[in-house]
DNA sequence: CTCAGTGCAAAGTCTTTGCACTCGT
DNA sequence: ACGAGTGCAAAGACTTTGCACTGAG
């Protein structure tokens, strides 16, 4: 499943959360946008359509839609929240560039079988993993090579 | 190749930076302690030792250590920096509990291939990983249940 | 002796909270 | 018309900067 700007929105109302136009707005700049977005990002590019809006709506959106899963926020090297929609409703996780901080993701990792037997080690119910990559990206070898 | 405080020390000394004893007790705590560290938490830990040390003192040695590739920024999760001392050869990873918070280590985890084959489909030159489960751990099972 | 390193205070950045007004339902 | 949602301003959390003093080399 693939999250849009319209699936989103039906997420949204079958929780009963009021569609306005700013998180209209909000939701088109992010599934228009390949790019991981900052909240400032989005600040900007929401203004254009939507003069008015202030970065705290933005902010409280950006947190209503991540405790719905419907967008993710991505740890890249430099300080600052970045967020992507969610492509994909499967977990997935992030290779990140040390040098530029550029993110990739990537969704086939198979943990089930690590999980189970610490499971079964330490008697945790497992609720989930994180898996991050470091590295550096191609662009960032040959420039400081 | 492991870094410990002491292989630290010496590749600052090669850096012709001074070795003071705020810089010492930093990375004491650092190579004697398996968490993810905040910059607050070193803080903390340091004062134990070093009572006059700085929050600031802190911050510049950190960005120092980051930039010579001596530690590793996290984020996991929560906003927030949190550094790692970085460990090629051995590494370990955490099941935390989401309950309580305790903390499980964990070594045995086969990452290599995927390393590899996402090394050979990205390009990136791999420098290491994260790894972290999330649970609940027994007490807190049966506490909430 | 020198200047990198330190600690304090202040400034800066990013994010959250309080509050009255607005507007989607 | 009701209450969630909004925007402003202020507060809060975290990090960086300016500056004079200190101490490692």
């Amino acid at each position: 499943m693939e999250f849009t700007d319209k699936k989103i929105l039906s997420v949204l109302k079958q929780h009963h959360y009021k569609l306005t136009p700013q998180r209209k707005a909000v939701l088109k700049v992010f599934s228009s946008s390949q790019e991981h977005l900052t909240p400032a990002d989005i600040y900007e590019k929401v203004r254009q359509q939507c003069p008015g809006i202030g970065l705290v709506t933005i902010y409280r959106f950006l947190q209503m839609l991540t405790e719905l899963g419907l967008i993710c926020e991505v740890h890249s090297g430099d300080s600052g929240r970045r967020y992507i929609i969610r492509r994909q409703a499967v977990h997935h996780h992030h290779l990140i560039c040390s040098g530029c901080g550029s993110v990739v993701d990537f969704t086939d990792c198979d943990l089930s079988e690590l999980g189970k037997r610490l499971s079964h080690e330490t008697g945790f119910e497992m609720e989930g993993h994180l898996l991050e990559f470091y590295g550096r990206c191609q662009r960032c070898q040959t420039e400081n090579s």
